[in-house]
DNA sequence: AATGAATGAGCCTTCATTCAT
DNA sequence: TATGAATGAAGGCTCATTCAT
């Protein structure tokens, strides 16, 4: 059965990264998981032992997807470097901005309270991926004489870092939609060729 | 005695800062402030009745320090625009790296599940504060000749949500001291008058 | 398990009307009830979660029994009236005297701090239904001409407020059995038809 | 200062009569008395060092004064007997209606808990007082040829148990002026020599 | 595999009582 | 006498985790 085994499991992460997403990591307890999937207390410990365990494996599930996502925008050449470019941070805005099932809130209360090597962190990964897409599809740009940038990968790297920013100002104070484009935009006029 | 009363409550209000720093927001207890504060589990109500109101305590002290600083760095019109910059930009950087007494973490935590106006929203005036100290020195900069910028305002909010980034990507990722450097950099380089 | 546990429950309860019975409703504790039952603090709280919740399934049990016995003496039409009378004083006698399992003493501090609609005050419903069994027993008694009585309703109201007072002072002072029986036959003299 | 001394005494009495009225027995905190009266938590424990200290303290000087009340009443021989019955049940009404200061409840709920001799318990010297003043109101109106009755101690030890019965009746489930008067008018009327 | 009752550690909070001043 | 800060025991409640079925 570990066909079935594995769809159970699956069922219970996709209903975990909801509470996860509703109340943050430290919040959750075990009996908030086993309430909203159909499944006994003594059941949950089958498959996870601890809300860590849970959080991980929703975590993972996550980064994959996601990554899934970034690479396949990333490989597809068939848009210009700045469509793709226009495309890649409105992903970032509505990363930002989804209010449901998002973790951003958890993923940032875990990784604050449990140290992970670089190797292992998910967030250093998703952020040094996000970097290199950037840069590539800048140089792309450089090429085909869409963008003018000395510096591809400072560039990306502050792209980021204001993504980042944005977003954890977005989870404590509120941030605008408008501001989130405002501050994307004054990046993106850095690249335009002066004439 | 409200004297010595008052002395009993900043006592523990630096202890609860170290326990802050150390553990977040979420994870203290009342019993570990009782623990580091020499004080009974009762005489501890006394004061702050709950972890949340001592952290807020905290936090209103924080502030206050903080905005202090940037006020007499901002006010004092002794040295260059630059140099006031990289003034401001190395507390900034010392803000990041800090490990000790550091309550970011458990700020970002507290924020992330207490929603609150943006007027009473101590993260959004310190990043607002910041934002208009940074306009103002570069304003001072391309009047001194010392900087060249079209858009001030948006350079300032650039700078602050990288240095939000790299606050937020210290505490959950390793960020080496160069990266941030690097970082900084990167952004003053854009100050940089073109000849 | 919905049998099981419904045993556990009336076990709890049984348990908890001893306490009750014991130490009146303000000064039982949770623990109290733990430490007869063998059970845990969790455990206890599957059930009940305050004594409040406990001590009310207690009085429905209670008073469920009670009118169940009321109801069938009533009913029973084998009896003389005179017979049936003594026999419900006998019963109210009891209640009166009893010490072991007798939540007279709680069930007064709960009300005394309780105000409920009398509608649901199982005290007043209480009284009014032995008011209705007194009352309706004279009648009989009447038309059968064992006793004589110009208001039956008046007379059974006083019967029954004798009987609250003298269980509230047999619970505050001590009421010998023989004071009881002297009340109660003061009263029952009154019906005996004069010659 | 004894003088001094039993006036700061009379003081917290006079206060603590009030929240005990308010409150019951088994709620009341020694911070509760402090809040009412204007002393501190220590002074408080130079007079009374608990809440039962208190509350016999306020009882007593509650039964003094109710005493000296009842036997102003019995001894003043210039009205009829049926008067000063009147006059007698009326203060009684008054008693088990009275909302302010009335420390019935707390009284009921410290003897359910504290049992005493008979010797020593207020409220059966009460009771029995107030008995042998009806019973001797009731003789001298017989002897007038204002009252007939074959046991005037029957009687008045009934109607007490009665006043005890709404006392009891009325802090517990809610009861109507209205329903008092029935009940004292029915007893009454057994006084009322038959023609 | 699955259930859910049961456990007990641990945190929160209140309050009678003490004690240095 | 008088103060009120301080103590610590006691009770309330929750939750991760186990285990018999």
């Amino acid at each position: 059965m570990g066909e079935k085994s594995a769809q159970k499991k699956k069922h219970i992460l996709d209903k975990a990264r909801v509470v996860f997403s509703e109340k943050g990591y430290k919040n959750v307890t075990m009996k908030d998981i086993v309430d909203v999937c159909d499944i006994s207390r003594g059941g949950l410990y089958l498959y996870f032992s601890s809300t860590e365990e849970l959080f991980l494996a929703v975590l993972d599930n996550e980064f994959d997807e996601d990554d899934e996502e970034a690479v396949a925008a990333a490989l597809s050449g068939e848009a210009s470097a700045g469509d793709m470019l226009a495309l890649f941070l409105k992903e970032q805005k509505k990363g930002i901005l989804r209010k449901k099932n998002n973790i951003t809130i958890a993923t940032y209360e875990y990784f604050f309270n449990h140290k992970v090597s670089s190797k292992d962190n998910p967030l250093k990964k998703q952020f040094n991926t996000a970097v290199t897409i950037v840069e590539k599809l800048v140089e792309n740009g450089i090429e085909n004489g869409e963008f003018y940038c000395e510096n591809p990968l400072g560039f990306a790297r502050n792209l980021m870092y204001v993504v980042e920013g944005l977003k954890v100002m977005s989870k404590t104070c509120s941030i605008s939609e408008e501001a989130i484009d405002n501050e994307l935009m004054y990046i993106l006029e850095g690249l335009v060729p002066e004439e």
